[in-house]
DNA sequence: TCTATTTTTAACCATTTGGTTAAACCATTT
DNA sequence: AAATGGTTTAACCAAATGGTTAAAAATAGA
């Protein structure tokens, strides 16, 4: 009778199971805080499984860190070496694709800046250099076109892109205290993150206008 | 002969040793990440002395969290509540001393705001309430202010505040992977987070400008 | 110097944790 | 229905880990 109990979709097979569930466990506690036997709990199967379809907790780590890293470069090379789009609108495009990301997933900012961060040794950080990070490139030479142009005023191009990223990446990161220490509820935070698109958007515009 | 041998200062008593040592290990390897025989080695004393000097892990752990928590709110209250600075002088003096303690201790808003974010029935969170906010409601109160003298432009406090936090705090989490994808090199980092200060401070301050 | 107290250590202990194994289960083919 | 091959499990295992204990070493007090 009660057959759908576990807490993933009863019509999946046990590798997308183990997936979904391994994602969750990670996502919320890190690789060191994560327990194999959480991750088969939530997905509800036995531990052996883990080990049948995934030889260790590091080679499951692996394949949802990578995929996650993925995420880390907003899809949208294109725009920002599109001369035909105006750096206004590349940066409307950057902060809506970025911030809409993370409102989907807000637990891989964290989840991907620790393990990078407390990377010891274990070389997580040359994954990120096999993900292609052209779209950097792009950005950056974006920004100095824009300048010398003098679409926008001058400004160290390093500087903006770690502006732009801090912007729309950090609320997801520091969302527990921010919520703790401003007393706003989760509803409240969800609806600052969708208006947080255009906000940061205009903010940075704003503060970048070329005035003569 | 060789006496001094010790990664920490040999004329530190052992409790101070250990608060060093146990500091550098959580600080890069977050709790579940960190072992007691890791802060014993690194303090070069026996492991059973931890638990002499500081119950447990969780023990140790708290006395370190709550150092780190006391530095996430600037020092600044008496600033941003005093009438007689003006809204950009409060906005040099938060991001300077913001930025300032991240250079000194550029591990702490990783360690903490990790802890916080993984968080499941622990309940550090609980020690952020301890900690006074006042200053939150401080600088959200000035920036209102601001907004009705027209001394800026209109803005939601909340998320101007966020703004300020993300641009000072980010770098700090997010330099592992921004080191990687640009390809600087830590002393150009470190040069980036020097002009980082007078950096933010005029980003903000030209983007919320009031134009009549 | 002898004693009492505090500090430090080596050796253990119990539990947790990632991982393995051999058997059971199940679906498909013959 | 029997054989086959992939899937799933219960029971184990070895190493790691937080924590304890009893004794040794150092320090202070008389």
């Amino acid at each position: 009778m009660v057959k759908n109990r576990n807490k993933v979709k009863a019509d999946e097979n046990s590798e997308e199971k183990i997936l979904a569930a391994a994602k969750k466990v990670l996502f919320s506690k890190g690789y060191a805080g994560a327990r194999m036997q959480d991750i088969a709990d939530e997905a509800g199967i036995n531990k052996a499984l883990l080990h049948y379809y995934f030889r260790s907790k590091e080679k499951l780590f692996e394949v949802i860190f990578k995929e996650a890293i993925g995420k880390l470069m907003p899809q949208i090379s294109s725009i920002f070496s599109d001369p035909g789009i105006s750096f206004n609108d590349k940066i409307r495009a950057f902060c809506n694709s970025y911030i809409s990301t993370w409102m989907e997933h807000p637990y891989i900012p964290m989840f991907v800046l620790h393990e990078l961060h407390s990377d010891s040794g274990k070389g997580f950080l040359k994954l990120v250099e096999e993900t292609r990070f052209r779209p950097v490139k792009d950005v950056l030479n974006s920004i100095e076109v824009a300048v010398k142009k003098k679409e926008i005023r001058k400004v160290d191009p390093h500087q903006l892109f770690l502006n732009m990223i801090s912007l729309c990446m950090f609320p997801f990161m520091g969302s527990p205290v921010f919520r703790k220490v401003t007393g706003i509820s989760d509803r409240q935070f969800d609806n600052m993150m969708k208006a947080r698109v255009d906000e940061v958007s205009e903010f940075i515009i704003e503060s970048i206008k070329y005035r003569k």
